[in-house]
Formats: C-alpha cells, sequence, structure tokens
DNA sequence: AACAGTCTTGCAATCCTTTGCATGCCCTTG
DNA sequence: CAAGGGCATGCAAAGGATTGCAAGACTGTT
C-alpha cells in the first residue's frame, strides 16, 4: 500500500541502493540520475519507512519526553519548548505523562526507550538512585534537577529567591515567610537552602511553612496558617501555591499587598491575569525545554555521553502588584483580628 | 548492545520463533518451554524491538496527535486526555505542534503518518478541503470539527450558546454581545450560528463584535469596542478572551459583574482563579481527548476507516462571580462616560 | 594504445521480529 | 501393533532501507 524504495528504484530505472544513496548522500550520485530519482520519488510521494531505516541505522528520528504532568503550566512550557525544539531538528516527540506518579516514570522512559535516540526526563520527586540507574542505561537529559552528572538543564534558583528576598527587604519587610512544596521535590529543597540562608544574609526574620502540594489547592491550604505566623510577606515555592494563597486570603479579607506581599515562582501566564497580579520570579520554561533537546542532540549527534555537560538557566523577578510596602508593624494577622476576617 | 530476541532463544536453548511465539501467544507454546523463555527473558531484561516488529506487522504501537498550540489550555487538556489514554491502551504517543500555523498541521500529520497507527487532529482553521484530502490518506480522528464524515469528537456548541444566553435572560439582560474567534474557525462558526438563532429565539438585542485571536490578547483588544457598544452582557468566544475582557475592564474601570456580565467558553483552570470568578461554560476537554483516542483505537482495531463514527459530548455552564443582574437601565458605556474612565 | 585512477552504480548482507508451513514426536484408537 | 491426529517447535521468508564492496565505464596521462 505504502510506496516503497523499489516502487521508485522501478520507476526511476534504477536499483533500490541509488535510490538509497540519492536522498543521503546525493553528492555520490550522477546529477541525471540523481534528477530522475528525485522526480520519482516526488511523483510518488515517498517517504522512506522509519521503522526499516531504523532497525538498520539504530537511530530513531524520535526523543523522548517524561513529565510529571502535562496541565501543570511548568511542564506545559517545557514541553512546548521541547516540541519545538526537536520538531526544528528534524525529530519527532514522544510524550509521556505520569500523572504525578513519580514511582512510574522509570517505567516510562524503560518503555520508551527504544523508540526514541533519547529522553528529556522532568522528574522533580524520584529518587537520585533510581534515576541515575536510568542514565546508566539511556540517554537522558534533566530538567530542573541535578543528579551526579548526568546532563542536565537546571535555573539559578538561589539567585531567583536572593532577588525575590532582596525585593522584599527593600520594600521594608522584616518577617518573611516560604511556603514550601513537596518535601521530596529538587527545586523545592534548593529554594528552601537558598531561603535560609540568603534570609539569614539579609538579616530577615524567617518563617518556614511546611510542605504543600505545588497546586492552587496547596496554597489555599497553606494560606491560614500563613495569616497566623505574622509574616508581612510570603515567598511561594511556585505560582500555583501563591495563586492559592491569594485566593483565600481573599476570602479572609486579607489584602494583598498592603497586608501582605506575595512572590511566586514560575511567572506563568496566568500570573499576569489575576488581581492584584502576582509578582514572581521568571523561570525560562521553554528555552528549558530547548536547551534541553540542545544537549541532548549534541549526544546523540557524538554518539557517547557525555556527561557533565549541563547549563544553569538565569532567572529575573518580576514585579507585579501584589507585593508592596508593609503597611504598619506587625503581621496580617494582628491588623485583621478574628472579628473582621471574613472566614 | 540491546538484547534481542537471539539472546533470549540462545539462553532458554531455544529457536527465535518460540520466544516471539511465547511473547505473543503464550498458549502455543509448551509450560516448561514457557517457563525457561520468560524467565531468560526477565533475566536479560529483553524487550522487543519496536521497529523489527512495526516493519513485518505494519503495526507501530504509536498514535499521533497534531495542536495548534500546546500552551492554549484547551489544548493542553485535550493533549493530556489523549496522552492518558493512549498510554492505558499500551500506545505511546507522539505529538506536534503547528504553533498556530495552520497551514503547517497537514504537513505535520503526513510527516508523522508512517511512524504511528492513526493520528488525532485538532486544527480548527485549516480548510475542510485540506482535512478530507489528510482523512483520505490517513487514518485521522478529529476534534472539535466536523468535516464530512471523518470521525470526530465535538462538543455541544449550540447547546452551550443556548445556556449562556438563558442564563443572562434570566439575569435580566436584554442587550447581549459576543465576541467572536478566528473567522475561520470551525467553533467560532457554531458558536456565531447558534448566538444569532438561539438570541432571536429569545428576543435579546444582539451586537456581534468581529474577530479577535482567541487569546488574552484578543480580549484586551475587543473590550473597548464592546464598552462603546452599549450591551449588558458579553459571551466570548473562548476564556482567554473573556479573560482579556475582565483585564481590560477593570483597567478602563467599568466594574463586573455590576456594569456587565461576562461569559466565557471552555472553563479552563485559570477561569476559577480571576476576581471575580469567570462564569463559563464548560466544555469536556480532556474527555475530548479520551474519546478521540477510543474512536481511533476502535478503527485501528477493526483495521478499517469507519466513516461516520462521530460523537458528540455535552456541556454545562458555570455560573461564578463575573455575571450578575444588570445595575440599570443603559449599557456600560452610558454609565461611564469619558471622564470617569481610566484609560 | 594501454593503464591507472576516478566516478557511478548494483549486488548482497544486515538489522530484528513475525508467521506460514513443515517436521517430528507422542498419544490415542481401531 | 499400526495408523492417524494433535501438539510443540524449528525453518525460512518477509518486511524496507542502508552500506561495504566490487564491477563496470570513462577520463586522462604517459
Amino acid at each position: 500500500m505504502a510506496v516503497s524504495a523499489r516502487d521508485v528504484a522501478r520507476m526511476a530505472g534504477v536499483s533500490v541502493s541509488t535510490v538509497s544513496r540519492t536522498l543521503a548522500r546525493p553528492d555520490q550520485v550522477a546529477p541525471e540520475t540523481r534528477d530522475k530519482v528525485v522526480a520519482a520519488a516526488r511523483a510518488l510521494g515517498y517517504r522512506a519507512n522509519p521503522a526499516a531505516r531504523s532497525l538498520i541505522t539504530g537511530q530513531t528520528g524520535t526523543l523522548g519526553l517524561v513529565v510529571p504532568d502535562l496541565e501543570n503550566p511548568y511542564f506545559t512550557s517545557v514541553t512546548k519548548g521541547v516540541q519545538k525544539r526537536a520538531q526544528a531538528a528534524g525529530y519527532a516527540l514522544l510524550v509521556a505523562d505520569s500523572d504525578e506518579h513519580s514511582g512510574q516514570e522509570a517505567e516510562l522512559v524503560r518503555n520508551m526507550a527504544s523508540r526514541v535516540d533519547g529522553t528529556v526526563l522532568c522528574s522533580p520527586r524520584a529518587s537520585d538512585d533510581v534515576i541515575a540507574g536510568l542514565a546508566q542505561e539511556f540517554r537522558l537529559v534533566l530538567v530542573n534537577r541535578r543528579v551526579g552528572d548526568i546532563p542536565a538543564i537546571t535555573v539559578d534558583n538561589a539567585d531567583g529567591v536572593r532577588q525575590a528576598l532582596h525585593h522584599l527587604r527593600a520594600l521594608g519587610h522584616g518577617r518573611v515567610a516560604y511556603v514550601g512544596g513537596p518535601r521530596d521535590s529538587w527545586s523545592h529543597g534548593e529554594r528552601l537552602a537558598a531561603f535560609r540562608s540568603i534570609g539569614a544574609e539579609l538579616d530577615l526574620d524567617l518563617v518556614e511553612l511546611g510542605n504543600f502540594r505545588p497546586y492552587v489547592s496547596g496554597g489555599v491550604a497553606a494560606a491560614d496558617i500563613l495569616i497566623a505566623s505574622g509574616a508581612t510577606a510570603v515567598l511561594a515555592y511556585n505560582d500555583l501555591l501563591a495563586l492559592g494563597l491569594l485566593e483565600r486570603l481573599r476570602q479572609r479579607g486579607v489584602r494583598v499587598p498592603e497586608d501582605l506581599s506575595v512572590v511566586g515562582v514560575d511567572n506563568v501566564p496566568v500570573a499576569a491575569l489575576t488581581s492584584p497580579a502576582l509578582t514572581s520570579v521568571e523561570v525560562p520554561r521553554m528555552e528549558s525545554g530547548r536547551a534541553a533537546v540542545d544537549l541532548l542532540l549534541a549526544e546523540v549527534r557524538e554518539g557517547v555521553h557525555t556527561a557533565g555537560a549541563t547549563q544553569d538557566l538565569s532567572v529575573q523577578l518580576v514585579v507585579r502588584g501584589s507585593t508592596g510596602t508593609p503597611a504598619a508593624a506587625g503581621g496580617a494577622a494582628v491588623r485583621h483580628p478574628a472579628g473582621v476576617v471574613t472566614t
């Protein structure tokens, strides 16, 4: 049914090898033969069968991507970046979503391994050992995570936290909270460590508020604890958490930024749409995806495992309406005693 | 490097055919032989080479998905649904994004055609002819679009518009605007037609406001025209447009819903996060993706082109804060003369 | 005029799996 | 005891493209 190289060869009056060579290395074929073959191939709409090709070359012309949740806007953008670069390089892209079951991610990588030339893995929560094991077996590039010297694209989390805390301190905040993400998340660890060390440097009064699911619901859950903490400003693990905070704070009648300043991380598109709009540390998400593909393709084309090839992308605080000077002494809870609160 | 059936055969002391049969049709193999083979396969970590398999079977075990923009939350959810169902059925998923170049979508389908058993195509704006041509050549299922009797998953757009208009009319609105999406978008056409016919049925004073890009920026661009139109309520082509309207209305000092009620379509996750939260027609996006895969797999497994297999999913208006009773006679423009506006 | 060297093309093996067919064995039955 | 029928297994072909090697044609040089 599909047209094969044999059909083209027959039509052009040459052998299959010549057809193959014409398409792969045109300079090794006489111009007039080349023209005949190209004409025949075009007339028949010939496309080399990728299965047959990869069977002999060992290459698939496909890359893989594994993410915890396609609907999380962070991963959506990474996916877009990966797709874009892969497509530009002439590679197809296999996508798999673990639905936040980090234990399943290794299996997804294994499943797609024989169909791809390499895989971009976003697995914030799987254990180092599992990831190191995978990297031993397959060609991997990690996004937003470091494990040993597996090739990886990361962002400068510490600098993001630094920018956020400097901003808050400049506004006059003294007591600043960090609403954490999942305990086992790599970037949460990075951000928490930076919060501690840079907060201390800046002589801030720090409050650490546990671990929350990195979604809007997590922020909603964290908000009341935050209010009770007496902090006048908060840095959330990510924007979704921050958006949940904003929502619950509004319900509770806590004004942002007058009573409480809120900073997120990622600068997802929604951050600009709330009122007040969310101040956030812009993370180059799409660029992370693109860079990951570049790293992967470099390896695929060199044909070697280039351990230690990593890239740390820079971030930039984007200031919007959710941060401002603290209204008075004391935290939100002080100015909003129980009676006033709209629970 | 990779372990092949030969390695397993050697280890188990059988022929390659037996290895293949053990994995494909275990009942045709003697139990003890089967055990030896399974043990050897497990010990070596054998996985059949998908390229070799698809070369002979003509099946790839992979499905394709083409969307205009992965970052558009509508398509993000469809993608998630498609991925989920494909994975559950043991299929891998190739994803391609046309970056809103609808002319490129046919080429993307063609490119992946030989790597997949079938493709889910989301192409709201390509011409009917192009799509019909593709369907002739390849196994396709359309999402959110009908072309001839190509298998397709759609939603009941007319009913969505009906629910929205009934809601607005019940609140007491008389002059209602529709802010349109792209002229060549199939669902825009459906929604506009429904707006006209149902609006007339309900005896509403209808205003049609041109075509806008289906993003937040389109809504921002449409807002001023909307204000000038004198409508007290608006139905937007989709939520992103509606969110753009909300943003610009806020800037202009037009209160929602007191001065203007706003309804979107899709009920994307962000819709719940704005203030006021957006009233929107919930569209089962993920379910659309799932249903599309079901249709596709039915065809793949039957091995025939089942023309005319379609499914029309139902929708449900979700009422939130962005709709309410009109404050007084006259449109927003009347109550907000130029002097008051915060441009 | 003959030979060396270059360029072009075809042959054939190879990648790995699946599957129709044949073989050989054993068991059953007349 | 012989023949027939299953059952389990191996053989070999097939699927389509790639590529090392060899052969043939042709150019140019001595």
